[in-house]
DNA sequence: CGTATTTGTCCGAGTGCCAAACAAATCCAC
DNA sequence: GTGGATTTGTTTGGCACTCGGACAAATACG
């Protein structure tokens, strides 16, 4: 009972359609069909019997259904069930992964990486290049995301893909892909989606720009750690600090697509200046350069930097792990907000908090439980990512295929 | 294109139902029906060929659902049109207000307010009683809003009431209106949906108790300043702080229900203890307490005495309107943190905040932009209460009339 | 007063789901 | 093995709902 797909109109993505919501028969088929298709892509392979059972529909529906979408090709009908019990078995119902696919790009900091992934999330092709640490031209990066899609068998323009979903660590206006800021790359005002359109020779709505953060968080309740789950925050933690969030089990974009940047949070009382002229934002606090500060790391950055503080942790050194400690207390202050405000189900901590999240638990957890109402945080689930730096290209495959499970009977 | 009503189960009331969606025919039928009400529940009388055009249905759809409607007893068929234009003139379609009505309570701190509230938000009925300002007991004031509930015309059993609905500031388990703590009651753990069930004498699923923000919320979206908007967030600002969320059209109420608890969000650096055991928290620095300390107000509470502040920034009392600029600023702060994270395109203030708003409003604003993204915090509409005190009234009807307007059939 | 325009009403058709009856394929007991 | 019990696919007829077109009704305007 999903909402079907909204067309991307430029204020909000969430919105009815101007001439709201009379319905006639053919989206109860449209709905039907989708909804098949989901199961088979969150849950893998289903025999039909299975199918009718998860969705309420009969028997005689499901057949019909299940029939359509093979003619469409989507999906195959082998093999039977693994014969349990007694009865007639049911026939396996199976996505056909390179059926439909997304290709998918995430431009990180020190980074590019480009994946080819298909329905049910079947990861086809993955390659990326580390990037010589010069921040790059928007220019320059279409041209080397454009070589690397390019070294991979499947395209954007391959009969079967279905659009270029690409993450960008900025805010973004998901209508056109037009990145209003990307702090971390140097971009200001860049036309990013009309620029890969052009260089892939794709229409503009077939190319899905999204923040990072938002991406990662698509992914993680998808095919991560809040699989199925309603509600969901994902804290992205990088050079910045984004959230991504997951409201009533979909994307929660904003009105204007920008929810989710946390990362000018007020945290600390007696925090350092931050870039945004502000003070004490989160960010400053829980970033990679707070951690590098904190441990008294110059000089070097990025992942690697990371990993040393956390080998010198574990190997005793005081400065490191008082850093890690101070780390994790604002990093629970800012999750005990956020808690306090939306009530997760589940919060995921991303980019360089994953690898960090043993070391900062406890006094991440001491700090949120300390800022939010017992009842309100005690069955919050805090959690690493589960699904790591691929997070964001499968949520942006998700965000691509999903106008594939919104209307299978257009493909 | 809405989803269906969930029902009330204790998790999270916008999850899908166990057996997740699949669609037949009746149920487009129900959204037909459910969408011709809402339209007519929110915008007022109109013909048919305007519900026609709204919606996108066919005329001959129209008319078998509207004579549905007026055979279930919903709705009415008088008059025609204003006469504009050639053309045959169409039917004036008009909620039958008193078809379906909620009763509704709201408990303040220092009164206790009720009304009967029919389809189309006609106020039938409202009356209130302010409280001796002594703490009162659960039982004590379920006695009291019984009381208050007899002397009206229309009781939670009259058979077009369709149930009670309860705001209250506290921590709120939707699912049976058990209240986990309420502080500026003096409650812990009431069961206060149970009570008033047991008073009335009605079945416990007719008694809808919700927190008094979330409430606020959803009657401003609904008939006040935030009309027709996606995304909402209401700060309501008593002794405490809340904050009620509005997203994608629908309340956001969290996993378990406890979202919008924002008054223990951290805002400034170097404040005051709060109750919570924490410092510097929002409803310590915005709420009625610290207006009036701010002030220096002594001895005096409640709204009189707010407002006799807001005489002396009118006369100009330089410590007065300090205080409130000082409020202002906190307020911008914490504001800031939320529509970063949420990016709503309407924040309305309500409660004491309503009156002090055209004071707050320079310092409230600066403060605000100084914490957001120019593109973010920009387009954020921020507007005192429409409804003012009838806020919680008119959101607590909408949650009990939403019964009539997903489901028209079963009535 | 006649014509253009808009809308209600009626009827047939189309779509899509379901229930029931039947057939097929499995397990299990004897 | 063989015959029930069980589960599931398949087919058919029926039902609920919407739509489009034809026609009638009610208005405005020249």
């Amino acid at each position: 009972m999903d909402s079907p797909a909204a067309p991307a109109t430029g204020k909000d993505e969430r919105s009815a359609p101007a001439t709201r919501g009379g319905a006639r028969a053919s989206v109860v088929r449209r709905h039907n069909l989708g909804l098949l298709l989901e199961c088979l892509h969150l849950e893998g392979p289903a025999s039909r019997s299975e199918l009718g059972a998860t969705t309420g529909l009969s028997r005689s529906t499901v057949a019909d259904l299940v029939h359509e979408l093979v003619r469409s090709g989507l999906v195959v009908e082998d093999g039977v069930s693994p014969s349990s019990g007694p009865g007639r078995p049911s026939p396996i119902v199976r996505l056909r992964g390179s059926a439909a696919v997304a290709v998918v790009v995430e431009l990180g900091v020190d980074a590019v990486s480009a994946a080819v992934i298909g329905l049910g999330g079947d990861v086809v092709d993955h390659r990326s290049v580390q990037l010589a640490g010069m921040r790059v031209s928007p220019e320059d990066t279409v041209r080397q995301v454009a070589d690397l899609v390019r070294g991979m068998d499947i395209g954007p323009t391959h009969p079967r893909a279905v659009g270029l979903g690409v993450a960008v660590p900025g805010l973004v206006r998901r209508a056109d892909g037009f990145v209003h800021v990307a702090p971390n790359l140097g971009w200001k005002d860049v036309a990013l989606g009309g620029l890969l359109a052009e260089a892939f020779d794709v229409p503009l709505d077939r190319v899905r720009v999204g923040n990072e953060a938002d991406l990662g968080a698509v992914g993680e309740h998808r095919r991560g750690a809040g699989r199925g789950c309603g509600h969901l925050v994902f804290i992205s933690g990088e050079v910045g600090i984004g959230a991504g969030l997951i409201i009533g089990g979909q994307p929660m974009l904003g009105a204007a697509g920008y929810a989710g940047e946390a990362g000018h949070m007020l945290v600390n009382p007696d925090g350092r200046p931050c870039t945004c002229g502000s003070s004490g934002c989160w960010e400053t606090e829980v970033g990679e350069s707070a951690l590098l500060r904190a441990a008294g790391v110059r000089d070097v950055r990025g992942l690697a930097a990371v990993d040393a503080v956390l080998t010198r942790v574990m190997a005793g050194d005081a400065a490191a792990t008082a850093a890690v400690a101070e780390i994790g207390h604002w990093l629970g202050v800012g999750v005990g907000n956020i808690t306090n405000l939306l009530n997760p189900e589940v919060v995921v901590l991303g980019g360089i908090l994953q690898p960090l999240f043993p070391f900062v638990r406890e006094p991440m957890l001491d700090a949120m439980h300390a800022r939010c109402l017992g009842p309100v945080s005690q069955p919050v689930r805090v959690v690493p990512s589960a699904l790591g730096t691929s997070a964001q290209l499968h949520g942006a495959a998700e965000v691509v295929l999903a106008s594939v499970l919104a209307d299978p009977t257009t493909r």
